[in-house]
DNA sequence: TGCAAACATTGATTCGCGTCAACGAAGCGA
DNA sequence: TCGCTTCGTTGACGCGAATCAATGTTTGCA
């Protein structure tokens, strides 16, 4: 199919060594494999699954992968770096909706109607498997294990969301602001990255709106939490340094 | 199948009469279809799908449709009636995830894992459609539009949870309490139901929980709604009488 | 390398909503 | 129908976070 790539502007200048930013990495070699959609797959379930997914260039920070109201074609895979999800409410203010790091599936906002209602940019370069929806439908009706798997990721997205509910509900913003320290950590260890050390691809003011907490109390909270040696917050990189006592402002189970 | 209707306790005590009390009502025959799981399939295909939903008995209010934890099997269609979704946070709090109105799915936060995340309870008397979730994964590889339906009722689901991450980010009392109200009229409306006279079926604290703002909060924002002449209040019954006030004081968008 | 724009921090002040308390109203079982 | 329990309303008060403002820091482009 031709217009492959073309939805990604610049020619790459990253390595192509890493599976995650060759494009050329098939699903079977890629070693998100264990977080993404392959996951519960037998190798030629996954090779046919791998036919219909694109491997773009990689987008530069700030890129659209997509807009509000853009037609919805596709669900995208995060192969590297990570988006942010918003949308503009009617008076015209950014919501963020979600932070989506490797191995995580975006753009599920836009299967049930025909097109996004969601924007999703690159927060750093970054780099995703586009996975045609009507061609992942199809293939779901012929692999009954993918079309399992495919429900599965969505109920979590459900699952995600409703947790999210929960935590804007009633809690402080340092409850707020150590739930996402919480899951942010969670999400890397999962995939093998340091759970106590990581960078903050997104700013303050992301974090805040993500929230619902102003920039300002976001940073407040940052201090309070760094006072109380919970954290050293340098920047956008975190070191975590008391994980109990971090669970502990939390007040909210980060099991999943 | 044995024990098709042994999750419901008590005799029915009413009438029959009405499709959506009626356990014996088909897909095909039942008056909601153009809201539930039926629409966009051909009648064969409703008959086969009917064939895997299991009708019980009315739930009487208060009664638990499933409890958080409990081994995830199906999802439930409301036939009549409505359920709030709640679960308990570690610090032992509640928190309300969800009204459930006729035509609509519930129970799709087990998807995922074994186990629901969130509890189900009949917040009157009402009835439920069972669909077994393995049966239905099996009848959707069989019938790409099922498939294809489903997916876009578990898209639905996370697109309401967005907009609800949305409302709960930045909103003031009056502004989640004007959006519950659009949105409980919208649902009404969309099943031939006055837009703008309805029972509200849920006590203030659920709204409150729901919404994220105390019981207190709740009742003056009614108070302060009712004396702009937005609504009517008494007691559980709403009126809304001045329909685009109410969407000005919600200020987001309510169509969906 | 330097400058401007975007981002982040900190302080002072304000205000919406939570909390506490008291009481009235509705719902329900005996 | 009574009496209890749950639910809902109203008022007083204080706190946490928003807002406003000023300033420092980082980033990215020319």
């Amino acid at each position: 199919m031709p217009g492959n790539s073309m939805k990604i502007s610049e020619e790459p200048k990253v390595a192509r060594a890493r599976c995650h930013t060759n494009p050329n990495v098939s699903c079977s070699d890629c070693r998100l494999g264990a977080l993404c959609l392959p996951i519960a797959l037998s190798t030629e379930e996954v090779d046919q699954l791998d036919e219909i997914v694109k491997r773009g260039r990689p987008l530069q920070k700030g890129d659209h992968l997509f807009r509000e109201s853009d037609e919805f074609h596709s669900v995208y895979a995060v192969r590297s770096g990570s988006f942010k999800a918003y949308s503009i409410t009617d008076s015209g203010e950014v919501q963020v909706t979600g932070f989506y790091l490797p191995g995580e599936i975006l753009g599920m906002d836009g299967i049930s109607s025909r097109h996004h209602c969601a924007s999703a940019v690159a927060l750093e370069v970054s780099s995703v498997c586009e996975i045609p929806f009507e061609r992942l439908e199809g293939l779901a009706t012929k692999l009954p294990s993918l079309q399992h798997h495919f429900f599965r990721i969505m109920g979590k997205e459900i699952i995600k969301d409703q947790q999210m509910l929960t935590l804007l509900g009633c809690n402080s913003a340092d409850e707020r602001l150590s739930s996402l320290l919480l899951s942010i950590s969670a999400r890397n260890s999962s995939r093998h990255l340091s759970a106590t050390k990581f960078r903050l691809a997104m700013t303050r003011s992301d974090i805040g709106n993500y929230l619902g907490i102003t920039v300002e109390t976001v940073s407040r909270s940052f201090g309070r939490l760094q006072k109380n040696n919970v954290l050293k917050v340098t920047n956008k990189e975190i070191e975590i340094l008391d994980m109990d006592a971090l669970k502990k402002a939390a007040n909210v189970n980060q099991d999943k």
